[in-house]
DNA sequence: TTTACCTTAACGTAGCGTCAGTGTTA
DNA sequence: TTAACACTGACGCTACGTTAAGGTAA
């Protein structure tokens, strides 16, 4: 049982690459037991195959060579024993991550049909919305670059910060004067999928369901758009509760002139 | 709202370095709206956020950068849709693989156990043992040096595809004469834990619970620990109904002379 | 002017893969 | 003898990070 093998049997035996397993000598993670002087083959005893077993192992869990190293080199069962524990406990958390990173990519099918949806439509039009979570922060009518760099940027850090899942979707807020005849910007938004709890989270907001009046934009003729909009709820008497420009998701298939929805709350 | 964003206004607001940002234009991932044919100042658009948060996202999920740059070259909605499709998929089956891990894990932990408590006996003991699964194949007593690789390379192939745990454990499962002057290997067996439907894998079984006779032996002197073994057996009058060697899986942790465990059910 | 930005170019990193050219083992 | 295997050394790959040396924007 203690004959040795040969750096092939090893590659055969375990499932590492040859080259693999000369660079593990090289970094000194896993040394042949006996290396001739003469011809420089390298020999590996059969209890190596264990050690070879687990470093297969952790590397599939994402264990870096140089925690390896460490831990091999120290050889200390409680080490070893300590970083079982912590691993169990990265393993956990990656999976959470995962679940999240589930719901998350259904979400974003989700937008892909309603963005299909979206592209259909050209004149003014009635839709229904959910009830849609997002996070705010006011701004200027028009906002500066920079102050829609610094609220866009504290917006994402929020988003981060809370664990939250950024929708791909953002907008703004308007208000608008009696007569219907101008839009200001009173607020700008990205919006998330999961929050629930809106207390946790500082300026989390949720756009009420309902039926919206609807007109779709590019970011180009945005104005005449608004324009065209208002001027058909004049003639029909609708008084808004709440305006919402919203850009659709979908702009990482990256248009010239993303589509931007003009909503209104009837 | 179109205008534009220099490279460290982008960095800032996504969190992406700039170098990382500079490589996106350079690999044609994410290039800048605008460059400044003077400056050759890098210029970006608001809307190429949503790109590069999607981006992030995804390299989260460790989605590599050549796929990324297929799926925003075709730019086609439903590409896009079959590949979140896919995602999903892979990342539901990353999922069970860690459920897995945690679990395999934890059994480590508790072998370090076993192992710490090995560590202390030196002559014969008794020791209760649960069912082990094994999975086993023939081999001559001695087994040659090729048989073992070949043998050992067969279970570890059908460990891999059969998706079990391997328990860094193995050893060989033994015969003795009448009168316990002599062992003889019969079989040489890899522990496995997540085997319960012993019928799907071929060559596996169950080394049953029960008191097992023990005496722990280094791999160099294994010989007169097993006759050590069997005189004790002749004296006391016990007939043996198993007999297996067991390496202690802590092999990884690279002793010179690993601890071998010779046990025999009563 | 100052300062914080921006540029390119070149080299470094992990964790190997891929030759080329040559020697060894069964 | 011959095939299959082993060796070293050098370069390539991804996805950037890291200086260095110099030009630009507010």
């Amino acid at each position: 049982m203690n004959k040795y093998f040969k750096i092939g049997d090893v590659s055969e035996a375990k499932g590492f690459s040859v080259q693999t397993l000369r660079y593990y000598d090289k970094i000194g993670l896993v040394k042949p037991k006996y290396v001739d002087p003469e011809t420089n083959y390298r020999y590996y005893s059969s209890t190596q195959f264990y050690k070879l077993e687990i470093i297969k192992y952790l590397k599939n869990l994402d264990v870096s060579n140089d925690e390896l190293l460490a831990l091999c080199r120290d050889n200390d069962i409680d080490e070893w024993d300590a970083f079982f524990r912590e691993l169990s406990r990265r393993v956990r958390q990656r999976i959470d991550l995962l679940h999240q990173s589930i719901s998350h990519i259904d979400e974003l099918r989700s937008r892909i049909e309603y963005l299909k949806s979206v592209n259909e439509h050209d004149g003014i039009y009635y839709q229904h919305f959910d009830n849609r979570y997002v996070i705010e922060r006011e701004c200027h009518s028009l906002p500066t670059k920079d102050e829609t760099i610094a609220n866009f940027t504290a917006l994402y850090k929020d988003v981060s910060h809370f664990s939250l899942n950024n929708l791909f979707q953002s907008g703004a807020i308007l208000s608008c004067d009696e007569a219907l005849t101008r839009l200001d910007y009173e607020k700008i938004y990205v919006e998330v999928s999961n929050c629930p709890e809106l207390d946790r989270v500082p300026n989390c907001r949720v756009l009420p369901a309902g039926l919206y009046v609807c007109i779709n934009n590019t970011l180009t003729d945005s104005q005449s758009k608004s324009e065209q909009l208002l001027e058909y709820l004049r003639r029909s008497g609708i008084k808004p509760r709440l305006i919402v420009e919203e850009y659709v998701f979908t702009d990482f298939i990256e248009y010239d002139n993303p589509k931007m929805a003009l909503q209104i709350l009837e």
